[in-house]
DNA sequence: GATAAAATATGATATTTGTCATGTAATTAT
DNA sequence: ATAATTACATGACAAATATCATATTTTATC
């Protein structure tokens, strides 16, 4: 397994404030774990001893709702680090987090890293930044819901994930979700999410194969209202 | 002005963490400040280069919304800091502050609490701590908001005042929002918001004097859908 | 490859929410 | 005190979204 000095990933997130010795401390410490399309990889109301470095794949962060309802909360990508809260408090993990395709992750054990969180500020700022960022992040999500059509939302996922995440040799996006998951994300119902997705191919925004969705017309698609 | 290491308020956040040494520092170079009701603390795009310990009074915190209108993101109350970001990041601030009844603060500058963050690590896991605790609020909100329907929302906001700020001797809600300001919590339209009140109303579930609001059945809250 | 199961699609309809118009009550300014 | 402004209220209607029913297609399983 690749060790974390020498580990790309790390520049992503705030593992990059530690100092050499540091992160061979981690490196000996951590541990591979391979999740497949659909795993899960931690359930609302566990409780987590560390932290997971994402070096390649997607997963959602889902909560559940009072309707019974998943929603969710954000996507994690490479290069973040997920389980964040689990360093600061000893509380269950509010969320779950399952993978959207096969993914590769380092787990840190809390237990390794909690001294540097206290000895290295570099570190410390770096994390407090990151948190910083979600909660921006998360503002931004809280008026997209509450301000924004179903539809407009749903035009804006597609972007994101074309922007994020790409697209495959035939220009079908790379991450390739479920009508249920889109729903999930868009804050809808599945039937809504379906009709729309079929509404962006009848005006020719996209076009789909199966499941998979290609962006045919990006520029329509940031007019929707 | 009270000071510092004698100031109860702080006990409500993570400047309970600071040494005797620091607070008195802190004490001594804080500025008190009085917003009336109605008045901005700070606005989205300003530069801000310190926090806010709040002492008494409530405020909100909105994001304009790409279709003009302001979100509230978070109520900020008494024994809450205003502005962490700010410590951590030297972007300009994401969100404005309004205050919604007259408040009393004390402003800490940013410059002189820095040195606390990287060198007490106590202060710094207690903002850790709390800003880990401001995202798994935000992401109950996200939910709620994606999840849940106009109506709940505004039954739950009612009971949210009730339970976090009471009510006054007649048992008003002490918290006295416009229906304007009811709407952006929630996230709908003012007339949106108007006729739910006035149906709570009929329903016998609120009854109203002027703007002042004072909930009469609180289990039939809970029980909207 | 046939069959079962799951996901996608779409119609019909109900419900929720938004928008515009207009009126009334409450505040504020003069 | 009166006028002017702002907040609140409500009707009428339109638009967005949810729900339920039922095909159809895709995927998984043996």
């Amino acid at each position: 397994m690749s060790k974390c000095e020498s580990c790309i990933v790390k520049e992503f997130n705030s593992l990059k404030s530690l100092t050499r010795d540091e992160l061979m401390r981690v490196s000996a410490c951590k541990t591979g774990k391979l999740y497949k399309k659909g795993q899960l990889i931690f359930e609302e109301g566990e409780t987590l001893n560390g932290v997971y470095c994402v070096r390649s794949g997607v997963c959602k962060l889902t909560k559940l709702s009072e309707n019974g309802k998943d929603q969710v909360v954000k996507l994690v990508v490479k290069g973040d680090l997920l389980g964040k809260r689990s360093l600061v408090t000893d509380q269950k993990t509010n969320l779950s987090a399952v993978a959207l395709n096969d993914m590769e992750m380092c787990f840190i054990p809390k237990s390794e890293i909690m001294d540097d969180l206290s000895k290295n500020p570099k570190f410390t700022m770096d994390v407090l930044r990151e948190m910083a960022n979600d909660l921006k992040d998360s503002d931004v999500s809280l008026v997209n819901m509450a301000q924004k059509s179903v539809k407009k939302r749903m035009a804006e996922i597609l972007m994101y994930s074309h922007d994020s995440f790409g697209t495959d040799d035939d220009g079908y996006l790379s991450i390739v979700l479920s009508r249920e998951d889109y729903a999930s994300i868009v804050g809808t119902a599945t039937e809504s999410a379906i009709r729309i997705l079929s509404q962006f191919k009848k005006e020719g925004l996209i076009s789909t194969t199966g499941k998979r969705i290609k962006i045919e017309d990006y520029n329509g698609l940031k007019w929707i209202e």
